[in-house]
DNA sequence: ACCCTAATTTAGGTTAGCCTAAAAAATGGG
DNA sequence: CCCATTTTTTAGGCTAACCTAAATTAGGGT
Protein backbone atom coordinates (compact mmCIF):
# COMPACT_ATOMS: atom_id res chain seq x y z
CA UNK A 1 0.00 0.00 0.00
CA UNK A 2 1.40 3.22 -0.89
CA UNK A 3 1.80 5.40 2.16
CA UNK A 4 0.34 8.73 2.18
CA UNK A 5 3.56 10.54 3.15
CA UNK A 6 5.26 9.28 -0.05
CA UNK A 7 2.68 11.24 -2.07
CA UNK A 8 3.80 14.80 -3.34
CA UNK A 9 1.78 17.60 -3.17
CA UNK A 10 1.06 17.48 -7.24
CA UNK A 11 -0.53 13.91 -6.29
CA UNK A 12 -2.41 14.32 -3.40
CA UNK A 13 -4.21 17.18 -5.60
CA UNK A 14 -4.54 15.50 -8.40
CA UNK A 15 -6.62 12.85 -6.39
CA UNK A 16 -8.40 15.63 -4.60
CA UNK A 17 -9.61 16.78 -7.74
CA UNK A 18 -10.55 13.04 -9.18
CA UNK A 19 -12.76 13.09 -5.94
CA UNK A 20 -14.35 16.41 -6.63
CA UNK A 21 -15.25 15.86 -10.25
CA UNK A 22 -16.47 12.03 -9.62
CA UNK A 23 -20.12 12.28 -9.72
CA UNK A 24 -21.66 8.63 -8.83
CA UNK A 25 -19.33 6.27 -10.08
CA UNK A 26 -18.90 8.10 -13.47
CA UNK A 27 -15.11 7.63 -14.44
CA UNK A 28 -13.38 11.22 -13.97
CA UNK A 29 -12.09 12.50 -17.88
CA UNK A 30 -8.37 13.55 -18.45
CA UNK A 31 -9.93 17.20 -19.92
CA UNK A 32 -12.36 17.74 -17.02
CA UNK A 33 -9.12 17.31 -14.95
CA UNK A 34 -7.09 19.13 -17.20
CA UNK A 35 -9.58 22.28 -17.09
CA UNK A 36 -9.96 22.02 -12.81
CA UNK A 37 -6.50 21.63 -12.05
CA UNK A 38 -5.24 24.15 -15.08
CA UNK A 39 -2.86 21.88 -16.34
CA UNK A 40 -2.58 20.56 -19.88
CA UNK A 41 -4.39 17.44 -20.94
CA UNK A 42 -0.73 15.79 -21.77
CA UNK A 43 0.24 16.40 -18.09
CA UNK A 44 -2.70 15.32 -16.37
CA UNK A 45 -2.09 11.90 -18.49
CA UNK A 46 1.03 11.60 -17.46
CA UNK A 47 0.01 12.24 -13.69
CA UNK A 48 -2.74 9.54 -13.53
CA UNK A 49 -0.71 6.96 -15.08
CA UNK A 50 1.63 7.64 -12.39
CA UNK A 51 -1.21 7.17 -10.06
CA UNK A 52 -2.47 4.21 -11.61
CA UNK A 53 1.48 2.42 -11.09
CA UNK A 54 0.53 3.50 -7.54
CA UNK A 55 -2.75 1.47 -7.06
CA UNK A 56 -4.54 4.78 -6.09
CA UNK A 57 -6.76 5.07 -9.04
CA UNK A 58 -8.06 2.59 -11.50
CA UNK A 59 -6.79 3.61 -15.00
CA UNK A 60 -7.60 3.08 -18.51
CA UNK A 61 -6.38 4.76 -21.40
CA UNK A 62 -9.04 6.73 -23.08
CA UNK A 63 -11.75 5.88 -20.47
CA UNK A 64 -10.74 7.81 -17.92
CA UNK A 65 -9.66 7.62 -14.47
CA UNK A 66 -12.02 6.12 -10.92
CA UNK A 67 -10.27 6.01 -7.19
CA UNK A 68 -9.45 2.94 -5.76
CA UNK A 69 -10.27 2.38 -2.39
CA UNK A 70 -6.67 3.62 -1.05
CA UNK A 71 -7.36 6.34 -3.62
CA UNK A 72 -10.35 7.24 -1.83
CA UNK A 73 -9.20 6.66 1.59
CA UNK A 74 -6.54 9.44 0.43
CA UNK A 75 -8.79 11.93 -1.01
CA UNK A 76 -11.17 11.66 2.39
CA UNK A 77 -8.14 12.41 4.11
CA UNK A 78 -7.05 15.24 2.49
CA UNK A 79 -10.68 16.87 2.04
CA UNK A 80 -10.84 16.51 5.80
CA UNK A 81 -7.04 17.67 6.18
CA UNK A 82 -8.57 21.18 4.16
CA UNK A 83 -12.20 21.49 5.90
CA UNK A 84 -10.47 21.55 9.33
CA UNK A 85 -7.78 23.95 8.14
CA UNK A 86 -10.32 26.30 6.31
CA UNK A 87 -12.16 26.25 9.34
CA UNK A 88 -9.31 27.34 12.10
CA UNK A 89 -8.41 29.94 9.39
CA UNK A 90 -11.62 31.39 9.06
CA UNK A 91 -13.62 30.71 12.11
CA UNK A 92 -10.98 31.19 14.70
CA UNK A 93 -8.12 33.44 13.05
CA UNK A 94 -10.67 35.32 11.27
CA UNK A 95 -8.64 35.01 7.74
CA UNK A 96 -11.39 36.11 4.52
CA UNK A 97 -12.56 32.57 2.77
CA UNK A 98 -10.99 33.06 -0.64
CA UNK A 99 -7.12 33.13 1.53
CA UNK A 100 -8.62 30.72 3.95
CA UNK A 101 -8.73 28.61 1.09
CA UNK A 102 -5.79 28.81 -0.80
CA UNK A 103 -3.62 28.60 2.59
CA UNK A 104 -5.67 25.86 3.59
CA UNK A 105 -5.04 24.12 0.16
CA UNK A 106 -1.26 24.36 0.78
CA UNK A 107 -1.09 23.08 4.11
CA UNK A 108 -3.47 20.26 3.63
CA UNK A 109 -0.41 18.34 2.04
CA UNK A 110 2.12 18.99 5.12
CA UNK A 111 -0.19 17.69 8.03
CA UNK A 112 0.68 15.13 10.20
CA UNK A 113 -2.39 12.53 11.65
CA UNK A 114 -1.97 13.37 14.67
CA UNK A 115 -1.71 17.46 14.38
CA UNK A 116 -4.81 16.85 12.07
CA UNK A 117 -6.56 14.59 15.02
CA UNK A 118 -5.67 17.50 17.56
CA UNK A 119 -6.73 20.32 15.53
CA UNK A 120 -10.10 18.76 14.77
CA UNK A 121 -10.41 18.18 18.54
CA UNK A 122 -9.31 21.64 18.97
CA UNK A 123 -12.54 22.67 16.42
CA UNK A 124 -14.53 20.90 18.76
CA UNK A 125 -15.05 17.94 15.90
CA UNK A 126 -15.93 14.12 17.34
CA UNK A 127 -12.63 12.85 16.73
CA UNK A 128 -14.25 9.45 17.16
CA UNK A 129 -15.67 10.41 13.73
CA UNK A 130 -12.50 11.28 12.69
CA UNK A 131 -10.42 8.42 12.90
CA UNK A 132 -13.19 6.22 11.02
CA UNK A 133 -10.87 7.62 8.00
CA UNK A 134 -8.63 5.32 9.38
CA UNK A 135 -7.86 1.71 9.29
CA UNK A 136 -5.76 0.95 12.12
CA UNK A 137 -7.57 3.34 15.25
CA UNK A 138 -4.60 6.21 16.62
CA UNK A 139 -4.72 5.80 20.28
CA UNK A 140 -2.85 9.42 20.66
CA UNK A 141 -3.69 10.40 23.61
CA UNK A 142 -4.10 7.66 25.64
CA UNK A 143 -0.38 7.26 27.02
CA UNK A 144 -0.12 10.15 27.75
CA UNK A 145 -3.13 12.09 28.82
CA UNK A 146 -2.37 14.04 31.94
CA UNK A 147 -4.31 13.38 34.99
CA UNK A 148 -5.82 16.22 37.01
CA UNK A 149 -6.66 15.65 40.88
CA UNK A 150 -7.50 17.68 43.73
CA UNK A 151 -4.45 17.92 45.83
CA UNK A 152 -6.93 15.72 48.72
CA UNK A 153 -7.27 13.09 46.57
CA UNK A 154 -3.25 12.91 46.22
CA UNK A 155 -1.10 10.11 47.87
CA UNK A 156 1.92 11.11 49.74
CA UNK A 157 4.66 11.29 48.04
CA UNK A 158 3.37 12.46 44.47
CA UNK A 159 4.29 15.28 42.90
CA UNK A 160 2.57 17.40 40.64
CA UNK A 161 1.79 21.01 38.65
CA UNK A 162 -0.39 22.95 40.31
CA UNK A 163 -3.44 23.82 37.98
CA UNK A 164 -6.57 25.44 38.88
CA UNK A 165 -7.62 27.05 42.19
CA UNK A 166 -10.87 27.26 42.86
CA UNK A 167 -11.25 29.79 45.25
CA UNK A 168 -11.71 33.35 46.57
CA UNK A 169 -9.25 35.74 45.79
CA UNK A 170 -7.98 36.23 49.07
CA UNK A 171 -7.37 32.77 49.74
CA UNK A 172 -5.67 32.22 46.56
CA UNK A 173 -3.39 35.30 46.92
CA UNK A 174 -2.34 33.56 50.36
CA UNK A 175 -1.58 30.52 48.63
CA UNK A 176 -0.07 32.20 46.10
CA UNK A 177 2.58 33.71 48.63
CA UNK A 178 3.36 30.18 49.70
CA UNK A 179 4.17 28.79 46.31
CA UNK A 180 0.87 27.10 45.47
CA UNK A 181 -0.19 28.69 42.08
CA UNK A 182 -1.12 27.54 39.09
CA UNK A 183 1.77 26.61 36.82
CA UNK A 184 3.44 25.69 39.89
CA UNK A 185 5.07 22.66 40.84
CA UNK A 186 4.35 21.38 44.39
CA UNK A 187 4.74 17.69 46.46
CA UNK A 188 2.47 15.92 48.53
CA UNK A 189 4.85 15.40 51.61
CA UNK A 190 2.16 13.73 53.53
CA UNK A 191 -1.38 13.35 55.30
CA UNK A 192 -4.26 12.33 57.27
CA UNK A 193 -7.34 12.84 56.97
CA UNK A 194 -7.62 16.30 57.67
CA UNK A 195 -4.10 17.90 57.17
CA UNK A 196 -2.26 17.88 54.14
CA UNK A 197 1.84 18.73 53.92
CA UNK A 198 2.67 20.08 50.92
CA UNK A 199 6.15 21.23 49.20
CA UNK A 200 6.48 24.36 47.53
CA UNK A 201 9.67 26.13 45.97
CA UNK A 202 8.61 28.47 49.00
CA UNK A 203 8.99 25.85 51.92
CA UNK A 204 6.39 23.52 53.62
CA UNK A 205 3.13 23.88 54.56
CA UNK A 206 0.15 22.59 55.90
CA UNK A 207 -3.20 22.71 54.56
CA UNK A 208 -6.80 21.68 55.10
CA UNK A 209 -8.74 18.85 53.30
CA UNK A 210 -11.42 21.71 52.11
CA UNK A 211 -9.26 23.69 50.77
CA UNK A 212 -7.05 21.03 49.49
CA UNK A 213 -10.12 19.69 47.56
CA UNK A 214 -10.04 22.97 45.66
CA UNK A 215 -6.27 22.45 44.26
CA UNK A 216 -6.20 20.97 41.28
CA UNK A 217 -3.37 19.12 40.67
CA UNK A 218 -1.93 17.88 37.05
CA UNK A 219 0.91 14.90 37.53
CA UNK B 1 13.43 42.57 -5.53
CA UNK B 2 12.88 39.05 -5.41
CA UNK B 3 9.22 38.53 -4.16
CA UNK B 4 9.07 36.34 -1.20
CA UNK B 5 6.31 33.91 -2.72
CA UNK B 6 8.55 33.22 -5.96
CA UNK B 7 10.78 31.17 -3.76
CA UNK B 8 10.86 27.47 -3.44
CA UNK B 9 10.61 25.51 -0.16
CA UNK B 10 14.05 24.27 -0.97
CA UNK B 11 15.61 27.78 -1.54
CA UNK B 12 13.94 29.02 1.54
CA UNK B 13 15.50 26.59 3.61
CA UNK B 14 18.76 26.92 2.62
CA UNK B 15 18.20 30.83 2.71
CA UNK B 16 16.89 29.52 6.84
CA UNK B 17 20.11 27.37 7.03
CA UNK B 18 22.35 30.25 6.15
CA UNK B 19 21.11 32.28 8.49
CA UNK B 20 21.36 29.62 11.15
CA UNK B 21 24.67 29.34 10.46
CA UNK B 22 26.03 32.90 10.08
CA UNK B 23 27.64 33.71 13.84
CA UNK B 24 28.85 37.38 13.69
CA UNK B 25 29.05 38.70 9.77
CA UNK B 26 31.41 35.67 9.25
CA UNK B 27 30.38 34.34 5.57
CA UNK B 28 29.02 30.33 5.47
CA UNK B 29 31.04 27.80 3.95
CA UNK B 30 29.47 25.61 1.70
CA UNK B 31 30.72 22.27 3.68
CA UNK B 32 28.95 23.29 6.54
CA UNK B 33 25.98 23.65 4.59
CA UNK B 34 25.54 20.31 3.04
CA UNK B 35 26.23 19.55 6.64
CA UNK B 36 23.03 21.01 8.20
CA UNK B 37 21.18 20.47 4.85
CA UNK B 38 21.80 16.79 4.75
CA UNK B 39 22.52 17.78 1.27
CA UNK B 40 25.80 17.10 -1.06
CA UNK B 41 28.36 19.92 -1.22
CA UNK B 42 27.39 20.13 -5.29
CA UNK B 43 24.12 20.74 -4.95
CA UNK B 44 24.52 23.33 -2.03
CA UNK B 45 26.95 25.09 -4.80
CA UNK B 46 24.41 24.83 -6.94
CA UNK B 47 21.31 26.44 -4.54
CA UNK B 48 23.77 29.20 -3.49
CA UNK B 49 24.76 30.06 -6.98
CA UNK B 50 21.05 30.36 -7.71
CA UNK B 51 20.42 32.61 -4.72
CA UNK B 52 23.44 34.89 -5.97
CA UNK B 53 21.18 35.55 -8.64
CA UNK B 54 18.42 36.43 -7.26
CA UNK B 55 20.19 38.68 -5.45
CA UNK B 56 19.37 37.25 -1.98
CA UNK B 57 23.09 36.26 -1.38
CA UNK B 58 26.42 37.42 -1.43
CA UNK B 59 28.40 34.60 -2.82
CA UNK B 60 31.57 34.44 -3.93
CA UNK B 61 33.32 30.99 -5.57
CA UNK B 62 35.46 29.42 -3.14
CA UNK B 63 34.54 31.74 -0.44
CA UNK B 64 30.98 30.71 0.99
CA UNK B 65 28.22 32.91 1.34
CA UNK B 66 26.29 35.78 3.24
CA UNK B 67 22.98 36.77 3.17
CA UNK B 68 22.49 40.47 1.70
CA UNK B 69 19.47 43.01 2.97
CA UNK B 70 17.18 41.23 1.52
CA UNK B 71 17.80 37.43 1.66
CA UNK B 72 18.37 38.88 5.80
CA UNK B 73 14.90 39.50 5.85
CA UNK B 74 13.37 36.49 3.76
CA UNK B 75 15.39 34.36 6.64
CA UNK B 76 14.01 36.84 9.29
CA UNK B 77 10.09 36.40 7.93
CA UNK B 78 10.73 32.22 7.76
CA UNK B 79 12.13 32.19 11.33
CA UNK B 80 8.90 34.45 12.67
CA UNK B 81 6.77 31.91 10.81
CA UNK B 82 8.15 28.84 12.21
CA UNK B 83 8.28 30.15 15.80
CA UNK B 84 4.01 31.32 16.10
CA UNK B 85 3.86 28.17 14.10
CA UNK B 86 5.90 25.72 16.48
CA UNK B 87 4.55 27.65 19.37
CA UNK B 88 0.93 26.83 17.89
CA UNK B 89 1.33 23.50 17.80
CA UNK B 90 3.07 23.16 21.26
CA UNK B 91 0.91 25.40 23.57
CA UNK B 92 -2.16 25.72 21.65
CA UNK B 93 -2.81 22.06 20.06
CA UNK B 94 -0.17 19.82 22.74
CA UNK B 95 1.46 19.00 19.57
CA UNK B 96 5.05 17.27 20.88
CA UNK B 97 7.80 18.82 20.36
CA UNK B 98 9.44 17.03 17.84
CA UNK B 99 6.64 16.54 15.28
CA UNK B 100 5.59 20.22 15.89
CA UNK B 101 8.73 21.43 14.59
CA UNK B 102 9.00 19.07 11.64
CA UNK B 103 5.19 20.10 10.89
CA UNK B 104 5.68 24.06 11.43
CA UNK B 105 9.29 23.04 8.83
CA UNK B 106 6.86 22.46 6.46
CA UNK B 107 4.16 24.82 6.91
CA UNK B 108 6.66 28.19 7.16
CA UNK B 109 6.56 28.00 3.62
CA UNK B 110 2.72 28.03 2.90
CA UNK B 111 1.69 31.02 5.45
CA UNK B 112 0.91 34.38 4.02
CA UNK B 113 1.46 37.64 5.59
CA UNK B 114 -1.73 38.21 6.67
CA UNK B 115 -2.60 34.29 8.11
CA UNK B 116 1.25 34.97 9.76
CA UNK B 117 -0.43 38.23 11.70
CA UNK B 118 -3.04 36.95 12.63
CA UNK B 119 -1.75 33.51 14.05
CA UNK B 120 0.97 36.38 15.86
CA UNK B 121 -1.94 37.77 17.30
CA UNK B 122 -3.55 34.41 18.27
CA UNK B 123 -0.74 34.16 19.86
CA UNK B 124 -0.48 37.08 22.08
CA UNK B 125 2.79 38.74 20.81
CA UNK B 126 2.94 42.26 20.00
CA UNK B 127 1.85 42.14 16.75
CA UNK B 128 3.94 45.97 16.21
CA UNK B 129 6.99 44.11 16.57
CA UNK B 130 6.47 41.65 14.38
CA UNK B 131 5.15 43.83 11.51
CA UNK B 132 8.68 45.59 11.67
CA UNK B 133 9.75 42.72 9.61
CA UNK B 134 8.04 44.56 6.66
CA UNK B 135 9.27 47.23 4.71
CA UNK B 136 5.69 48.67 4.61
CA UNK B 137 3.54 48.03 7.67
CA UNK B 138 0.33 46.16 7.89
CA UNK B 139 -2.31 47.41 9.96
CA UNK B 140 -4.34 44.07 9.07
CA UNK B 141 -6.03 43.53 12.52
CA UNK B 142 -6.53 47.22 13.28
CA UNK B 143 -9.96 47.04 12.87
CA UNK B 144 -10.99 43.50 12.36
CA UNK B 145 -9.29 42.04 15.03
CA UNK B 146 -10.56 38.55 15.71
CA UNK B 147 -13.27 37.61 17.38
CA UNK B 148 -11.85 34.43 19.35
CA UNK B 149 -9.04 35.00 21.51
CA UNK B 150 -7.50 32.38 23.55
CA UNK B 151 -8.09 33.64 27.99
CA UNK B 152 -4.65 34.05 27.93
CA UNK B 153 -4.58 36.60 25.24
CA UNK B 154 -7.43 38.48 27.16
CA UNK B 155 -6.62 41.92 28.80
CA UNK B 156 -7.85 42.89 32.03
CA UNK B 157 -11.74 43.45 32.93
CA UNK B 158 -12.51 42.23 29.71
CA UNK B 159 -15.74 40.10 29.20
CA UNK B 160 -16.36 37.20 26.53
CA UNK B 161 -18.10 34.24 26.12
CA UNK B 162 -16.56 30.72 26.51
CA UNK B 163 -16.44 29.07 22.80
CA UNK B 164 -14.39 26.16 23.27
CA UNK B 165 -12.26 24.37 25.71
CA UNK B 166 -9.40 22.57 24.21
CA UNK B 167 -8.65 19.64 26.55
CA UNK B 168 -9.09 16.31 27.55
CA UNK B 169 -12.42 15.48 28.90
CA UNK B 170 -10.71 15.66 32.66
CA UNK B 171 -10.19 19.06 32.94
CA UNK B 172 -12.89 20.22 30.41
CA UNK B 173 -15.26 18.53 33.21
CA UNK B 174 -13.66 20.31 35.99
CA UNK B 175 -13.99 23.39 33.67
CA UNK B 176 -17.43 22.57 32.98
CA UNK B 177 -18.67 22.34 36.53
CA UNK B 178 -16.79 25.58 37.61
CA UNK B 179 -19.00 27.73 34.58
CA UNK B 180 -15.95 27.36 31.90
CA UNK B 181 -18.25 25.88 29.54
CA UNK B 182 -19.71 26.39 25.85
CA UNK B 183 -21.98 29.45 25.93
CA UNK B 184 -20.86 30.92 29.21
CA UNK B 185 -20.11 34.16 30.30
CA UNK B 186 -17.40 35.08 31.90
CA UNK B 187 -14.64 38.30 33.00
CA UNK B 188 -11.21 37.90 33.39
CA UNK B 189 -10.89 40.16 36.41
CA UNK B 190 -7.25 40.29 36.57
CA UNK B 191 -3.48 38.53 35.45
CA UNK B 192 -0.16 38.48 35.41
CA UNK B 193 2.48 36.28 33.52
CA UNK B 194 1.20 32.99 34.69
CA UNK B 195 -2.34 33.19 36.80
CA UNK B 196 -5.85 34.25 35.26
CA UNK B 197 -8.05 35.25 37.68
CA UNK B 198 -11.44 34.43 36.18
CA UNK B 199 -15.45 35.33 37.43
CA UNK B 200 -17.86 32.68 36.20
CA UNK B 201 -21.39 32.81 37.32
CA UNK B 202 -19.92 30.35 39.63
CA UNK B 203 -17.64 32.52 41.22
CA UNK B 204 -14.00 33.14 40.80
CA UNK B 205 -11.21 31.05 40.41
CA UNK B 206 -7.45 31.11 38.87
CA UNK B 207 -6.51 29.44 36.18
CA UNK B 208 -2.34 29.51 34.66
CA UNK B 209 -1.20 30.48 31.37
CA UNK B 210 -0.99 27.25 29.56
CA UNK B 211 -4.69 26.15 30.28
CA UNK B 212 -5.90 29.68 29.64
CA UNK B 213 -4.38 29.69 26.40
CA UNK B 214 -6.63 26.73 25.63
CA UNK B 215 -9.96 28.54 26.71
CA UNK B 216 -11.39 30.32 23.61
CA UNK B 217 -13.48 33.30 24.20
CA UNK B 218 -15.80 35.04 22.17
CA UNK B 219 -15.75 38.81 23.06
C1' DA C 1 57.73 29.08 -1.73
C1' DC C 2 55.82 24.53 -2.55
C1' DC C 3 53.18 20.73 -2.15
C1' DC C 4 49.49 18.01 -0.27
C1' DT C 5 45.08 17.59 1.37
C1' DA C 6 40.66 19.21 2.10
C1' DA C 7 37.12 22.09 0.30
C1' DT C 8 34.74 23.55 -3.59
C1' DT C 9 33.16 23.78 -8.13
C1' DT C 10 32.16 21.89 -12.68
C1' DA C 11 30.41 18.40 -15.66
C1' DG C 12 27.15 15.34 -16.59
C1' DG C 13 23.26 12.20 -15.10
C1' DT C 14 18.38 11.36 -13.05
C1' DT C 15 13.48 12.18 -11.86
C1' DA C 16 9.14 14.73 -11.22
C1' DG C 17 6.40 17.86 -13.10
C1' DC C 18 5.42 20.83 -16.25
C1' DC C 19 5.15 22.10 -21.52
C1' DT C 20 4.12 21.80 -27.11
C1' DA C 21 3.31 19.34 -31.21
C1' DA C 22 2.14 15.30 -33.48
C1' DA C 23 -0.08 10.85 -33.58
C1' DA C 24 -3.82 7.89 -32.34
C1' DA C 25 -8.31 6.69 -30.70
C1' DA C 26 -13.18 7.60 -29.76
C1' DT C 27 -17.53 9.42 -31.10
C1' DG C 28 -21.45 11.06 -33.20
C1' DG C 29 -24.04 13.21 -37.36
C1' DG C 30 -25.26 12.35 -41.88
C1' DC D 1 -20.94 2.87 -41.32
C1' DC D 2 -17.83 6.35 -42.29
C1' DC D 3 -15.18 10.27 -41.64
C1' DA D 4 -14.60 14.79 -39.37
C1' DT D 5 -13.99 16.60 -35.08
C1' DT D 6 -12.82 16.18 -30.48
C1' DT D 7 -10.37 13.79 -26.93
C1' DT D 8 -6.53 11.52 -25.42
C1' DT D 9 -2.04 9.77 -25.64
C1' DT D 10 2.76 9.64 -27.12
C1' DA D 11 7.06 11.77 -28.16
C1' DG D 12 10.27 14.90 -27.10
C1' DG D 13 11.89 19.14 -24.51
C1' DC D 14 12.62 22.06 -20.40
C1' DT D 15 13.80 23.33 -15.40
C1' DA D 16 14.57 22.61 -10.44
C1' DA D 17 16.54 19.78 -7.37
C1' DC D 18 18.85 16.22 -6.33
C1' DC D 19 23.07 12.94 -7.28
C1' DT D 20 28.32 11.10 -8.44
C1' DA D 21 32.77 11.67 -10.25
C1' DA D 22 36.29 14.51 -11.88
C1' DA D 23 38.62 18.86 -11.97
C1' DT D 24 40.02 22.88 -9.62
C1' DT D 25 41.25 26.02 -5.90
C1' DA D 26 42.64 27.28 -1.14
C1' DG D 27 45.43 27.02 2.71
C1' DG D 28 48.48 25.02 6.16
C1' DG D 29 52.89 22.67 7.26
C1' DT D 30 57.77 22.45 6.37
Amino acid sequence: MASMDALSESAEMMIKNINELAADDKRVRTSDLAAKTELKPATVTEMIQRLGDLGLVDYEAYHGVHLTKQGQHVADVIEHRFNILERFLTEILGVETNEASEVACRMEHVLTRDVEHKLTTFLGVDPKKESELFCHKININENDSPKYLPLSNYSKGKKGTVKLIFEDEQLSKILNEQGIRPGNKIMLKNNDDNVYNVETDKGNFSIDRKTASKIIIQN
